[in-house]
DNA sequence: CGCAGAATATGATAAAAATCACATTTCGGA
DNA sequence: TCCGAAATGTGATTTTTATCATATTCTGCG
């Protein structure tokens, strides 16, 4: 469903958009054993989302990555669209082909209802929304 | 979610369930391309399966691969579960951990409970009940 | 200006998943 | 009994994903 890598990214994602903004930046070396992600890896990853206008980077001395508050307004599935591509959320759960309701394959009616919701989920949600639950206590960021 | 290898494994225990009985055995080289997997590949699946108990196999000639009334009758996890091992169906969204609703991580909401509805579905269907659908023309077993 | 601190670019390595190839064992039938 | 047809066992290769390492470019500050 999701790669490891669009995992970590989602993380990194939440844990900026708790824990920056435009006036406070973090460097990736003091992020990755936060959200326990190897550190070139992720940053990598920030390469990508950043290049990607999914976070905001500026460079030399005080600079860092953050979230801006253009970007914590992004739906969730811009992180992973950019991390995984586009149609590997949205793949049949038999073959390779995408989910298509029109011919649905045989798992397709145990499983293509909650996949879509799913998505769905993920095209209406922001990241600032998510980070609403966590920082009230409901949701946590984990490890 | 389902790694290719499941994926295939269950279009591999599908077919054999719809085209094949104790009487009837196919070798893998009659089924590769009617389920467009890689014929080594798709022999070594079968392989674990059969092992497992997933599904049926006799050597020599006039052998080959079955599913037997009683393997029909097992429940689609009963499949995923072997090639994939038990775990990773049930992992968090966001980090390596079990989902645990107990300490929902900030994505649980969202597909917790579509993930858990899917996994409910592929414990209590049978295989047996899901090629059901397939004959009646309801769903389709795709390349 | 020039230096150090930061992201960025590039590519190498390691690990895992997918794929391929072949030797071995078992079994039915002539 | 023996031969060939089939699964089984083992391991090698390729591809993708994950990880690591390093060189390069940009930028604020003194
Ligand atoms: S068509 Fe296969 S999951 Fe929707
Ligand atoms: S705890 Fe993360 S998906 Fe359930």
């Amino acid at each position: 469903m999701l790669s490891n890598s669009a995992k970590y990214a989602l993380k990194a994602v939440l844990y900026l958009a708790l824990h920056t903004n435009e006036d406070n930046k973090l460097m990736v070396k003091d992020i990755y054993s936060r959200i326990n992600v190897p550190q070139s890896y992720l940053a990598k990853l920030m390469q990508k989302l950043s290049k990607n206008g999914i976070i905001s980077s500026s460079r030399g001395p005080k600079g860092g990555f953050y979230a801006s508050n253009q970007n914590i307004d992004l739906p969730l599935i811009r992180v992973v669209e950019v991390i995984d591509g586009e149609q590997r959320l949205r793949s049949c759960m038999l073959s390779i082909h995408e989910c298509d309701s029109e011919n649905p394959c045989a798992l397709h009616d145990l499983v293509g209802n909650a996949n879509s919701f799913f998505i769905k989920n993920l095209e209406e949600t922001t990241i600032k929304q998510l980070i609403g639950d966590v920082k009230s206590g409901k949701s946590v960021l984990p490890l």
